[in-house]
Order: C-alpha cells, then structure tokens, then sequence
RNA sequence: GCACAGGUGGUAGAGCGGUCAAAUACAAGAGACUGUAAAUCUCUCGCCCAUGUGGCUACGCAGGUUCGAAUCCUGCCCUGUGCA
C-alpha cells in the first residue's frame, strides 16, 4: 500500500491524498460504509460501488463466527467472496471487545451521551467476557459459545480474509473507565500492537495500529507516540469520547493525537460519524473513517437530505433527517432528497417509498440505503473538492 | 321463521362474579441509534386533571339478581352459521 498526500490545507489540518491499494485507489478523505458480514446490508456489492464508495470494512469477529475465515479463503477471499473488487479493511474485533462486553452490560455506546454515575475501574471485568493480557476470551452472541481472540490469531484470521487493509488487535475502552483503568487497557493495547506486528506475515497487506486512551489527553498523546512510533503503514484512532460537549471532546482528542503521528501516513478514525461530525474531523486530519449511522439510520427509516423536512428535522448542519416512518411522507410526491441525484431521488416518491416502508418491504430499506450512503460519499466528495480549492 | 354461536378499545382478540381502563398482537404517535448481537430497541396509546396508591365514563341496548357484573338472569337490537 502507498499513501500520497496532494494537498494540505492551509486553513485546517485536512489533506487531501491517495491511497493506493492492491484492489484499487482511493481519494481522501472518504467515508467507510460498514459490511460487518462481508455486505452493506440490503445492498449488493454493486450498487455498493455505484452509490459512490470506494472502500469498504468488514468484521473479522463477525466472520469468524459466520461463516469462519477458512470458508471465506476456500471461497477465494472476501473480495471474491462478496463480489467486491475495491479496496477493502477488515476491522480486528476490538470493538467486540467493548460492545459484546462492557458496551452490553451497561447498555451504552462508546460515546457518552449524558453524565453517567457508571465507573469502569481498574481490574473490573465485564461479565459477559474475559479480557486477559493473553487476550479476550468471548461469549458469541449467536450460540453463547466460547471465542477466544488475541492479536496472533485477529491477525491470522484477518490473513485469511484478504482485506487491503487490516488492524491491530485492540479493546476499545469504554467511555465510564477511569483514568487508571483505561490506562492498564492501553498498556495491553500497545503490547498487543507489537504482538500484532509480530503475527503478520502477508506483505500484501497494509496493517493500522490503534491508538487508543479515552478522553484523557496524557494517555491519548502516551498512545499515539507509541503506536505512532512501530512500523505500522497507518493507524486507526479508536475509542471512546464525550458526545455532551458537542464535537470539542472529539476534535480535542484528536489534535492531541495527531500531534504525535506521524503525518505523512493515513489516519483512520474508527465508528465515526454523524453528519455533523464529518467537516469537523477532516479539519482535524482524517482521512478515512466509518460509521455504521447511513446504514443503520436507512434500516430504522431515516434519510439523510440537503433541506430540512418542515418540523421533523434539526439542521445543525448542511444537511437533515427524514423519518420515512411519518405518515405524512404517504402523500408526498417529491424524492427523498429534491437536491440529491442518485437513482433512487431519480425514480422514487417519498410516497412510495413511505409506502413500502410501512408494509415492511425490504425494497423500502435498499432504497433509503443506497441513497443514504450515495449521500454520504457525496457529502464527502464535495468536501475533497473544497479542500482543492482552498475553501476548507 | 326455527336452532346454535357471538356482540369487549382504531383493528384482531383475551377475560367468563371482585385484584379490569381491560392480557397479547397489529395499527397509530413519539424517541433512541457513531470500528453493527440492530429490517432493532424504548415510551405513549378511553376521557379529564396533571402526573398521583388521582377523578370520570366504559365491555351491543334496557332492565334485573348480588355487598359487588364485561362476566349470572330476562327482554330487545344486531352479526355469523346451519335447517326450513
């Protein structure tokens, strides 16, 4: 892999670059769309491409358990397996570490959304797993079976899976571990970085470190000299922050971060964002990230859109929701989006697809998909272009 | 016309003497979702006050039995099925 940056902002920390793959390029920055089972879900790999994306992650803790990793090799590979003939990551299950575990038990998100009187404090363990400096023993949410993951063996499996571009193992701290516990996380982190380093074996393929710390600043800079300092080709930037504090404790962390990486290698910001996150973190220097939020919004109804929907909508941004659900959408004959060109603005009512989404059909769900992720890669492609220009 | 069966909230459908404003499901309304256990989850859903171990009106209609009836009895009105 190579990574070649065009162009650097003079008004922000945002570059433009190139990231050059074995299955293809990609322009920075770029949004992620998530295939956790190998597929944007109710999408083929097609349309995937169609809608705009140029690079895709899937899940090695997912496709370890379903259908296992040697299946996916017999098959030729994920990108053969699933049709996808662009780049591609996988990511290393240390997410799973945190929302199979703490995440569940403590129903939260790995950003806080409201003071919590919940604490995480050093030497307490989930219940519904076991995280050892060996590594995490799992309790697989299909069956209840046991799984065990360590760097050695994330990296095994994320080999045989095929991705451009894989990640270290890690755990994803929680948002309400203190300071002395999320420190211990890191530590184990950083080992497993190096642990990680050690397993991988294919040169094909491009391996991220992971930065870690929550929001605490001295364990974010510790975290990025670190990792920023092994030979990774890129690094991910994972974690948890504050969502009370609007985007500073997420642009806080990341300048903390990126003071201390290496910028000549790309940055990848993992399971963020919102809309109204995006502009914010490219100014800080990312320059790729995922989100679950275009596919996981299309699934529950919503429909990201340019103008805002009277009423319904908050326009923080340069964009709004629409709730497909609302029964008002029934006799609307406009697109989702009346500024958005892709096929489905292009052919379908608002009417329609209200329509199909209240009688539950699963066309309704493709279709507030594609174009929610067609909208995304948009969005962002229209950010690339004011970074040309000078505007960002 | 006769014989059965039945009439409960927007719908379907529980309840068959007290703990019933009435299970459950659907529909409807509101909210949540940030490296996906997520086509999921939460809340509201008779009316009123206003949010409480609150008030009022309800189980086809009219009477009755009973301390007490959606639940038992009588009549009436509907609906379905069978037989004429």
């Amino acid at each position: 892999m190579e990574f070649k940056i065009l162009k650097r902002s003079k008004k922000s920390k945002a570059r433009l670059g190139l990231l050059k793959t074995p299955h293809g390029e990609v322009e920075t920055p770029a949004m992620v769309p998530v295939a956790t089972q190998g597929t944007v879900k109710t999408l083929t790999s097609e349309e995937v491409a169609k809608a705009g994306t140029q690079l895709l992650i899937a899940n090695t803790f997912h496709l370890h358990l379903k259908p296992g990793e040697e299946l996916v090799k017999e098959m030729g590979g994920l990108h053969k397996f699933m049709n996808w003939k662009h780049p591609l990551m996988t990511d290393s299950g240390g997410f799973q570490v945190f929302s199979l575990g703490f995440g569940r038990e403590h129903g939260m998100g790995k950003i806080l959304k409201a003071k919590s009187d919940t604490k995480i404090v050093e030497g307490q363990q989930p219940k519904l797993l076991r995280i050892t400096d060996d590594g995490v023993q799992f309790t697989s949410p299909l069956d209840g079976r046991k799984i065990f993951l360590n760097p050695e063996r994330s990296i095994k499996i994320q080999e045989a899976l095929g991705a451009d571009i894989i990640f270290a193992f890690d755990e994803c701290t929680s948002p309400v571990a203190n300071h002395e516990y999320t420190k211990k996380s890191l530590e184990r982190t950083h080992r497993w970085a190096l642990e990680s380093l050690r397993a991988k074996k294919n040169k094909k393929q491009a391996l991220y470190g992971i930065v870690q710390g929550g929001k605490f600043k001295d364990l974010r800079q510790e975290s990025a000299k670190f990792i920023g300092s092994l030979p990774f080709e890129g690094f991910g930037i994972g974690g948890s922050f504050s969502g009370t504090d609007g985007n500073k404790a997420m642009t806080d962390m990341l300048r903390w971060t990126f003071e201390e990486l290496p910028e000549n290698k790309p940055r990848h910001l993992l399971g963020i964002g919102y809309l109204e996150d995006i502009k914010n973190v490219i100014r800080a220097g990312v320059d790729t990230f995922d989100c679950i939020v275009p596919t996981r919004y299309a699934r529950h109804g919503t429909a990201f859109i340019h103008s805002p929907a009277r009423g319904l909508v908050r326009d923080r941004f340069a964009g709004g929701k629409l709730d497909i659900s609302k029964s008002v959408y029934l006799k609307d004959k406009k697109p989702l989006d009346p500024k958005c060109d892709c096929e489905v603005c292009a052919n379908y009512s608002r009417s329609y697809i209200a329509h199909l989404f209240k009688a539950k059909e699963v066309t309704a769900l493709r279709h507030l998909t594609y174009h929610n992720i067609y909208f995304f890669n948009n969005f962002v492609a229209k950010i690339r272009e004011e970074i040309k220009k000078g505007k960002i």
